[in-house]
DNA sequence: ATTCTAATGTAATGGTATAACATTAATATC
DNA sequence: GATATTAATGTTATACCATTACATTAGAAT
């Protein structure tokens, strides 16, 4: 299995790009927001960003949150179990975590129906530790 | 406790208008193609569709799918627990579900983290009973 | 070197959702 | 019933999110 910094020195110089400007926001973004962020790399249209979004989201190495329209990055190179993602409202933080029973529920519950699950979408909103108290 | 039928009564001509088009779909719809079907009978602007299913969505009558920017008539008047959405992406058909044992798990990770829940989105993609054996 | 495939550049367009403001309908209170 | 208040509606414009189509370049394989 190959680690993450290899994983990493593979990426394209767009997926590099995009990746870096995800991690050092330290939150979701939007597509056009990465776009802002590398005009100066010399990124000029949505579609750059889309496609090396995409391409990171086939890798792994970040998840697209269904609720915002954004993207994050994956907190581990590489995990079986659909992630569950704790979105605040507040001050829009996002944590993933992962569970193994809640994953086993989907399972069963799609058996008992005959459908195959695919991908799975879980994002909770509500509010942080941080904001939660107020 | 009201009933379904008393609650339907209470809704606006819109919402009313709304909430019909999407029982007679059958399956999810976009509020554009709301509007398309809705034209007949005066709308003729997105937002009219739009506060038709915040309306409803903030009574229950329906639920958004965030993973398809849609919209589907709940299964049923009143519930707790979050919803669980079975999506086909071959037929495009749509089942709810309910699992207290999963709603479990979500209060469960976030005590663990100091999260506090407040809507869950749950969506699962993949292929229906019918779809799947091919 | 050549072929093939993946990634990129660019412009145009399609699809989804909301802001802002004016108006009308419904409800509550006196 | 007249008035005040709130909720719903109508309409225009605009913002935001995502993809199609086509041309070009870079990398990998043989």
């Amino acid at each position: 299995m190959m680690n993450d910094q290899n994983r990493k020195a593979k990426l394209t110089k767009n997926q590099s790009l995009v990746f870096e400007a995800m991690l050092q926001a330290g939150q979701p973004m939007g597509a056009y927001a990465l776009l802002d962020q590398l005009r100066d790399h010399g990124f000029k249209a949505p579609l750059q960003i889309y496609r090396a979004l995409d391409q990171l989201a086939e890798l792994g190495f970040v998840h697209r949150l269904e609720s915002l329209n954004a993207w994050t990055p994956c907190c581990e190179a590489n995990h079986e179990a659909p992630p569950v993602f704790a979105i605040c409202d507040d001050c829009g933080c996002v944590k993933e975590h992962f569970d193994e029973q809640l994953a086993q529920r989907i399972s069963a519950m799609s058996k008992q129906t005959g459908f195959r699950p695919n991908h799975s979408i879980i994002e909770i909103h509500g509010k942080c530790d941080d904001c939660g108290s107020v």
